[in-house]
DNA sequence: TATTGTTATACTCTATAACTATA
DNA sequence: TATAGTTATAGAGTATAACAATA
C-alpha cells in the first residue's frame, strides 16, 4: 500500500441507480473511517460497535446479541476478547443465575470515547464540503430513513 | 460543530453528535442490506463488493487489491474462493508473465446482477419514507461528500 | 534488484450444533 | 421442558512475512 492511491470506493453494486450508488459507497466510506479510527486503538469495527452499544446500556449477553444482530455464540467471543483486554466486564444477574450483564470498564469507556472523538473528527471532515443547511438536511433525511428501526 | 458544551468530566465525554450517529447507523444499516441480499446468493459482503468492482473492470490482482483497499494476499484468498465457485477467472497477462487479470465469468455476472437488483429493491424500501424532493437532496448531498476533491 | 503474486501463519469474526447450568 | 450462555467446530476475511517467478 505504499505506492497505491486510496482509490475511491468503487463498491457500486448497481451503477444505474444513483441512490443505491450513493448509499452503498457512503456506507463503505464510513466503515473505512471506523476501521481506521479503530485501528489506532487496536480495535476492530465489530469491537467498536459493541463498545458503542455498551456506552448507554448494560445488557445481558442475549440482549447484546440482539442489539448487534449477532448470534449469542458470536457475542460470547466478542465479549470474551474485550474482557481479556479489560474493556468490558461480565456481572452475574442476581435475579437470574443463568444471566450476565455486560458493561464497560473505565478503560473501555475511555477507549470508546477516544474512538468517538476520532470518528467525529473524520465525519466532520467528510461532510465539510456541505453547507450548514445541507448538513441539517442530510441529518434530517438520514434520521427519517432510520426512524422506523431502532437498532443499536 | 453547532452545539458545544463545556466538556464534562471523563465520565461522560462527547455529547451526542447527530451527524455521526446518522451516518454510522446508516452505514451499518446499508451493510445489513448487503449482507442480507448476499446471503440469498451465499455471498459475503466482501465477495459482493469484489464482484461489484469487477463489473466494470478486469484489473490485475494488485489493481484489484488497490480498488478494495486490501492487501494483495487478502485479495488472493478472495479471488481464489470466488474462482473455486466459478464466479471469476484469472487470465495471464500476455505483456507481463508475473501478472494476471481477474474478470467475471458469466455466472459471476449473473450473480452480481441479481444482487444489484436485490440491493436496489431494499434501498428503495429504505428511502421510501422520504419525499421525491428529499430523496434528490439526499443523493445530491451524499454525492458531494463522495465526490473526488477537485483542487485541494 | 524490483515487482507480482502466492503461501504460511495467526488472528478476529461469524454461524451452527451440542453442551452446561439454571429456571 | 425451556432459556441463558459457553464450547466445539468450521469457515471466511484480514494482515504480515517469507517465498517463487518474472521483469
Amino acid at each position: 500500500m505504499t505506492s497505491m492511491q486510496p482509490a475511491p470506493n468503487e463498491a457500486e453494486v448497481s451503477p444505474a441507480n444513483a441512490m443505491v450508488d450513493a448509499l452503498v459507497q457512503l456506507s463503505f466510506r464510513v466503515h473505512e473511517v471506523l476501521g481506521k479510527i479503530g485501528a489506532e486503538q487496536d480495535l476492530s469495527v465489530a469491537q467498536i460497535r459493541m463498545l458503542g452499544v455498551l456506552r448507554d446500556r448494560e445488557p445481558s449477553m442475549l440482549a447484546l446479541a440482539g442489539h448487534l444482530g449477532l448470534d449469542k455464540s458470536s457475542t460470547t467471543g466478542l465479549v470474551s476478547r474485550a474482557e481479556k483486554r479489560g474493556l468490558v466486564q461480565r456481572a452475574r444477574d442476581p435475579h437470574d443465575g443463568r444471566s450476565f450483564t455486560v458493561s464497560l470498564t473505565s478503560r473501555g469507556r475511555a477507549l470508546v470515547n477516544a474512538c468517538a472523538r476520532g470518528v467525529e473528527r473524520e465525519i466532520d471532515g467528510l461532510v465539510a464540503p456541505l453547507s450548514d443547511h445541507a448538513r441539517r438536511q442530510l441529518v434530517s433525511h438520514v434520521s427519517e430513513i432510520l426512524a422506523p428501526r431502532r437498532d443499536g
